[in-house]
DNA sequence: TCTTATGCATAAGAAAATTATGTATACTTG
DNA sequence: CAAGTATACATAATTTTCTTATGCATAAGA
């Protein structure tokens, strides 16, 4: 997420939620992906989003399956059972924060 | 920011935009007054807090003023002219942030 | 042939938190 | 009156999560 510098932690919940909408992507795609759907917003670097997947996977919540296409390797990952889980409750902790954040910026929604 | 554990990188835009709300605080108030906005959700920690005020008031965008209250101390903090400038980028950059994570969040928005 | 795009990966460093600790005063409660 | 809680500031060590840089490799386009 290179181009806001904001908001470090919300990338794997990111990950999760496209691979709740989508069964299989790869990281390249993740990263075109992001960059079409928030209008070139958001850049998700190589540096951030391949550990992140790592990390996933290694937690249990991804699996992956290589394959090679064009020549060129590709790794899919989808969500594990576990995974599905951590993508609904992680939104919704993203959404909520989010919510309190605009508490915050929008005074006028007053307290509570 | 120590309850929901996301999105480093919101504290100083938030402390900027309380600032705007309200002429002077001071660290302590700060952190309740965000307790009360969010209702609890955000907890700011003082090792959280304390540097990045310090770091504002480094780069020229808050100045402080100590005041002894009931004993103790209290250091207060306003927006320069360079500070109400900056809250005021940083709280629209910040907002366009949540923008493109909605979109990413709720993909019926649909893609641009 | 050289650049851009596709595709994965890791290492070094920076940024921004958390957690722990320290100091000090005031108030409350048993 | 002792102990705990609230108020108030501050810093250090560590962790998390990025950015930036680098490396390898294939394919397509200029």
């Amino acid at each position: 997420m290179s181009s806001s510098k904001l908001l470090k932690g919300s990338l794997a919940t990111i990950v999760l939620k496209l691979l709740e909408e989508q069964e299989k992507m790869y990281g390249y795609e993740i990263t075109q992906r992001v960059k079409a759907i928030t209008a070139g917003e958001f850049k998700i670097t190589e540096g951030a989003l391949y550990p992140t997947l790592h990390k996933l996977e290694a937690e249990g919540l991804l699996t992956t399956e290589t394959q090679r296409v064009d020549g060129r390797v590709r790794k899919y990952y989808m969500l594990t059972k576990e995974g599905n889980a951590a993508a609904v409750s992680k939104v919704a902790e993203l959404e909520e924060f989010i919510l309190s954040l605009q508490k915050l910026l929008n005074p006028k929604l007053g307290l509570g």
